[in-house]
DNA sequence: GCTACAGCTTGACATATATCAATTGTCATA
DNA sequence: TATGACAATTGATATATGTCAAGCTGTAGC
């Protein structure tokens, strides 16, 4: 791994405060690696080897079940993914690939576990990794189970023009079907649904979407903090 | 609170190799207390002042939206529910009552912290009861991602005869609206579900249901470890 | 034993969503 | 520019699931 990497790593919340000692024991075994987009990372089932931490581009998170395909969660720099695995030492969940050109560091599995057991400061960085990952996920279990496929999708464009600064514009991060997958739906209802919320002020084209006005949108979508926003 | 209670806490794993000062502390202002049915004891979106940790009884967790409820969880003993709450000290996400006659601990969200900031043990202990509560949510999504509901009821009765030891003959652990609505179908719909699977071989009396040979039900759910499997 | 109530079930019907098939659009590449 | 591959869209239709209303069933209280 080079320098200019560790010293990039170094800055990340999760090894705040760990000692330089463990720091390096964490580093010695790790690597950073570019990926091209629609690269297989992870495989469901396979054990976990290792820890990944996202620092660029974009990381889908899916599952698979008798021959169907879902997509659970989108991954963003920075942030790590399969947490909850490495801490375990159990197989991976879910399978994860690249969605763009990706930077992505590597951090064994078993180092992260030992650091985790001798630093402090990394144990806590942990547990707020893997809190806020937890809080995600009800976030979007309780989208799932408590609104329709609309509802689903009008909300989730107000998240997207919320991370785009309030701004009226912004491009999708995935593709279509993949967003369909994500929100629980079929490519087809997801191309009805933005139809149906084009009286709503929703224009669409392409991946470039344009709310101009999102007050009717937000009467439909009824956005909650306790499911949208990110923050808590 | 009673030193009965105190010993009895004291074994839980959560609580291993924790120092007795840390203990002492953690306790302190610490109390136990004992619940009728269908009382509600957390509420979605309040501040987060306590660890719940259950001894005895159920717990439901769900959550709302619009006027909409769905129960996302049920919490058995011994468990803590709510942990991610009180590590990121943010407002509760789910909302919480008994299904039964209930015996929970209470523990001060501040206290938690405190004592997690200072003792590697719990909070080793706390990341694994995390790591363990989010695979399980992971699961619980991909369950009603990819399954559709006739699906879900057959592997959740699976579920619950692993639970069962592997007994023919097993009590559904709440009420048929509470199982749909955990499900994500309506009360109608498990009903009906319930019957599609008279031919499989799944027997029903009120909340008693047998199964005496799972091997065609087995054929139609397809169970997954990486669904199913609670140890995974 | 009755009664009242709540939960469960059933049937008829409505709606949401999926599926299938065909078409259009888009982009990379020859 | 033409071509092929693939995503997106559209319309027609099928299926899953929800809604409503009625009846059933068990049970707690009298």
């Amino acid at each position: 791994m080079r320098d200019s990497d560790i010293m990039e790593i170094r800055q990340l919340s999760l090894f705040d405060g760990m000692s330089d000692p463990h720091f390096d024991r964490l580093t010695r075994g790790a690597y950073v690696q570019t990926f091209p987009p629609q690269v297989d990372l992870i495989h469901e089932g396979d054990p976990c080897d290792f820890l990944h931490i996202l620092f660029e581009g974009s990381v889908e998170l899916f599952a698979h079940w008798n021959g169907r395909e879902s997509t659970m969660a989108l991954v963003r720099p920075v942030s790590t993914f399969i947490l909850a695995a490495t801490i375990r030492d159990a197989p991976y969940l879910m399978s994860a690939r690249t969605l763009e050109k990706t930077r992505i560091v590597l951090l064994p599995s078993s180092d992260v576990r030992a650091v985790f057991d001798e630093d402090h400061a990394f144990a806590r960085a942990v547990v707020a990794e893997l809190a806020q990952c937890y809080r995600a996920l009800v976030k979007s279990s309780k989208d799932i189970k408590l609104r329709s496929a609309l509802e689903r999708l009008a909300n989730y464009l107000l998240r997207q023009r919320q991370r785009a600064g309030g701004a009226a514009a912004f491009t999708l991060p995935m593709e279509k079907r993949r967003l369909a997958s994500y929100l629980g739906m079929t490519a087809e209802n997801l191309s009805r649904a933005f139809k149906t919320l084009q009286p709503y002020g929703v224009e669409m084209d392409g991946a470039h979407v344009t709310i101009s006005d999102p007050g009717d949108l937000i009467t439909l979508a009824k956005p909650s903090v306790l499911i949208d926003d990110p923050a808590q």
